[in-house]
RNA sequence: GGUGCGGUAGCUCAGUCGGUAGAGCAAAGGACUGAAAAUCCUUGUGUCGGCGGUUCGAUCCCGCCCCACACCA
């Protein structure tokens, strides 16, 4: 390996990376960064997962503990947060480490986001409200009325997706297809990617584990504490949302935790989904 | 024991005025450039409880049986 190198570890929830991280980052005497969209949050706990406060002392974990989940975190605020940590990491070691679960957070390190404007937050504000009212076929219509661009070769099935584009439409008077060039950013240092996996079976049973072991670990407990925040963006999150509803009595414990197990096997899913994809890069 | 209501996809159920059946969930696969633990897309043959009967043809009508639930004894 040549010099200044990141080490990408990644794969599925409980597959066991952040003590293959640790390992590594003993051996090579370095620090990790987290790729993971909600161990950032210094408020959520048992339900994310996070390294031990032991591991933590251990070794140096950047992007865990390091937001509120009251701060506005998402790809471009990772990518930036993880260029500049990787670059601290190299002032002193030839090798850094990243771990984590976030297809699209380990994408943008990569290969990095396209620069595009804010959205004006009184527009999306607006598309948003329209949207709980007036539904799916109204953001279609938008669309093509707006942006027939994006109306005829985006996913207009999908409102996430459909709102973003409204609002970089109605906010800078361009399709974000028109920004989004699909070029892939030359990092200055090498990048190695590591995807570890297990058998699907063992997996799935060491989720259903864990979920059993956060909830004797008091998971219940922590889901009380932010039960007010449960709009936020960051508590939109597998085990604490379903817990969320059996505070809200709109389901039984024993349902609820069924839900934690079903929700976190599809998240799995999707991850293994994404990494197949980069293991052959 | 009697009466009623059911027995249809892994689960919950819909349906066929008789021409071998379809939704949701689960499961599997996939997409994904500022919500990503989010959001979205694709995939449905199953002795239609069993055995007989009527019929050109029964999952549907009839008879008997088995199983489940409810009520009455």
């Amino acid at each position: 390996m040549k010099e200044n190198t990141c080490i990408i570890i990644a794969g599925p929830t409980a597959v066991g990376k952040t003590s293959y991280a640790i390992e590594l980052a003993q051996k090579y005497n370095t620090q990790i960064i987290s790729a993971d969209s909600r161990q950032c949050f210094r408020e959520l706990n048992i339900g994310v997962a996070k390294p031990s406060p032991a591991q933590l002392e251990t070794i140096h974990h950047y992007f865990i503990n390091s937001h509120s989940i009251h701060d506005e975190v998402n790809a471009k605020v990772f990518e930036e947060y993880a260029i500049a940590a990787v670059y601290k990491i190299f002032e002193t070691n030839d090798f850094a480490i990243i771990a984590g679960g976030t297809g699209l957070y380990i994408k943008a390190f990569c290969e990095g986001l396209d620069d595009i404007p804010e959205v004006n937050e009184l527009v999306n504000h607006k598309i948003k409200e329209a949207y709980k009212i007036h539904g799916l076929a109204w953001l279609q219509s938008e669309i093509e009325k707006h942006d027939p661009l994006y109306f005829s070769s985006g996913e207009i099935e999908n409102p996430q997706r459909m709102i973003r584009a409204l609002g970089i439409k109605l906010s800078t008077g361009q399709s974000i297809l028109n920004f989004q060039s699909g070029k892939k950013f030359k990092r200055n240092f090498e990048i190695k990617k590591i995807h570890l996996e297990i058998p699907r079976e063992e997996l799935y049973q060491r989720i259903n584990n864990r979920v059993d072991e956060m909830m004797n670990e008091g998971l219940l407990m922590e889901a009380e504490t932010l039960f007010s925040h449960k709009h936020l963006n960051a508590l939109q999150t597998v085990g604490y949302k379903e817990l969320f509803e059996y505070i809200d009595g709109r389901a039984s414990l024993p349902g609820a935790v069924e839900n934690i197990k079903k929700n976190t096997r599809h998240f799995a899913k999707r991850q293994i989904t994404w990494f197949k994809k980069f293991q052959d890069e």
